[in-house]
DNA sequence: GAAATCATGTAACGTTCGTTACAGAAGGGA
DNA sequence: TCCCTTCTGTAACGAACGTTACATGATTTC
């Protein structure tokens, strides 16, 4: 399930072998030197890059240019591009000894990928978030005199469910919104400086999702965001910010660290006012148990 | 370069760690953005990492300042050393030298028990899983001549949802049962010994999901249940039962691991027809271009 | 050995960076 | 509600950046 998505995108250093030979001599210095402390060498700045080789600095320009950049800040985001991936793909090389009954069979494989994955997912995810941000959107939420909005992209429109059918549980004025984005000016047009607006949106980040947390945010709405580590555009109008990690090494992103994220955040907020949540349950089974109004 | 290195001085997360209490809001925003794609996103420019979480750059600033340093590139340096040296070592465990310490704070204890319950669950809900109990399911799903049902009660809804986003990218004749459940017979009728329904019901099962899955059982469907340790009485007419861990010893029970299994059955699905499913996603993006009939 | 070609450094350009001072906005307490 | 404190963005500055044109030096070619 690996290295799939790279023969369209060559790396760098692949770039710099396929060159070696119409390199002149300071170029060749330049190469080794960041072949030989790939990729950092090629983060610093040229001036720098270029006086630790002992050239100047346009010999760098010209070396960036002939492996077929348009420009340095152009190559130097392909080797940051690389390096992030590099950073996050020890979650799916696992280091840990095949658990139980899964060896031999395949899908035992899968299993155990998955758990690995999403396991240092949640660990990692999680031992980055501040307690004391967690808290502020935990009163956020538990103190608001509005209403709370749950808002999901495509995929992660599940987590928005989730926190509803939760919330609900807990407090009154709990909205979720739904259905075509079309029709969510409807709900916009409700939100105001009292709501606060918990939205969901990782990679692919939708434009629809951006927008209306953007309306919402001009509207003064409290916005928290749930999110990946590389932060949706909603990052700028909100509150809060949850990252967490996203990736399995698998075909598609994972919801397993933002549920447990999620989760937390939910359990945080029925212990901040315990007994009104107990009432309102309380209250809620005694009508269940007599319906059909 | 900087022979200072030493293993007395603290690494930038743990700077900003024991700062965290004294941060602003703007400033917490910085430093979970950081911590979430550590140390990435650090190494930006001032002015793109002020964008991207929504402040402007003189807070960007003042929270390098804060942390303890005496200019931004101050900070980077100390991002970049620490980069550096985990890259020359990536045998020594890697990815994760730091386990945050959340001690002292509440929300830090709650972080912390979430995590260890959750992973637990997961663990143990996964290792027990039979890997080729899980083969049949995929097989179920993915050579499925009929239509693939989705149903789940009202915690679980949500893992239904998200069950339909994915493997409606995956494959035709998805369907979902939602609404109201009165109005479920509606589906009920159209569901045959080629069907298949995935059914998701942990405990206080739920009447109404459990009469669905019977009579569709009743009419011959192949019926997968996610369920918890202590089995929905689904189970009887199930074909396939992927029994997950939901306790974490607080308030609510946790979809957490029923969301790993279920992600793994879907990587599964996708792996089991894979160009297929690249075909489906190829002309679906086709179609998303020209929109707008 | 002279001329041509190539490689490289110098110097100057406009741009973007990090930084600072200051004024306005937000939030909390009486 | 008002005031006071704290926080935050705007605007301006110098410094450093990437980049370019051009001159110098090295190397090759006849």
């Amino acid at each position: 399930m690996d290295a799939k998505q790279q023969a369209t995108k060559p790396t760098v250093a692949e770039q710099i072998t396929q060159k070696a030979d119409t390199l002149t001599a300071s170029e060749r210095k330049l190469a080794q030197a960041l072949l030989g402390n790939y990729p950092m060498a090629g983060l610093e700045t040229v001036a720098t890059f270029a006086e630790r080789c002992g050239v100047s600095a346009p010999t760098v320009l010209r070396f960036a240019s002939k492996i077929g950049f348009d420009s340095y800040p152009d190559m130097q985001a392909r080797l940051r591009g690389e390096l992030e991936a590099r950073l996050q793909s020890p979650l799916t090389r696992s280091s840990l000894p095949r658990s139980r009954n899964h060896s031999g069979h395949p899908m035992g494989e899968l299993l155990h990928e998955m758990t690995e994955a999403t396991i240092s997912n949640i660990r990692t995810s999680l031992a980055n978030i501040n307690p004391a941000e967690l808290q502020s959107a935990i009163e956020l939420i538990g103190d608001c005199k509005g209403s709370v909005y749950l808002l999901g992209g495509r995929f992660t429109s599940a987590l928005a469910v989730y926190a509803y059918e939760h919330l609900r549980t807990m407090r009154s004025h709990v909205r979720r919104v739904s259905g075509q984005s079309a029709k969510w000016a409807e709900d916009l047009l409700d939100i105001g400086k009292r709501d606060v607006l918990l939205v969901f949106d990782v990679r692919r980040y939708q434009a629809d999702v951006i927008a209306f947390a953007e309306a919402a945010s001009r509207q003064d709405a409290k916005i928290i965001l749930f999110t990946d580590q590389w932060l949706s555009p909603i990052a700028q109008f909100a509150r809060h910010v949850f990252p967490v990690r996203i990736e399995t090494g698998t075909t598609w992103d994972s919801s397993a660290a933002s549920m447990v994220m999620l989760e937390t955040l939910l359990e945080g907020v029925g212990q901040h006012n315990p007994e009104q949540v107990r009432a309102r349950i309380k209250h809620l089974e005694i009508l269940r148990r007599a319906p059909q109004s």
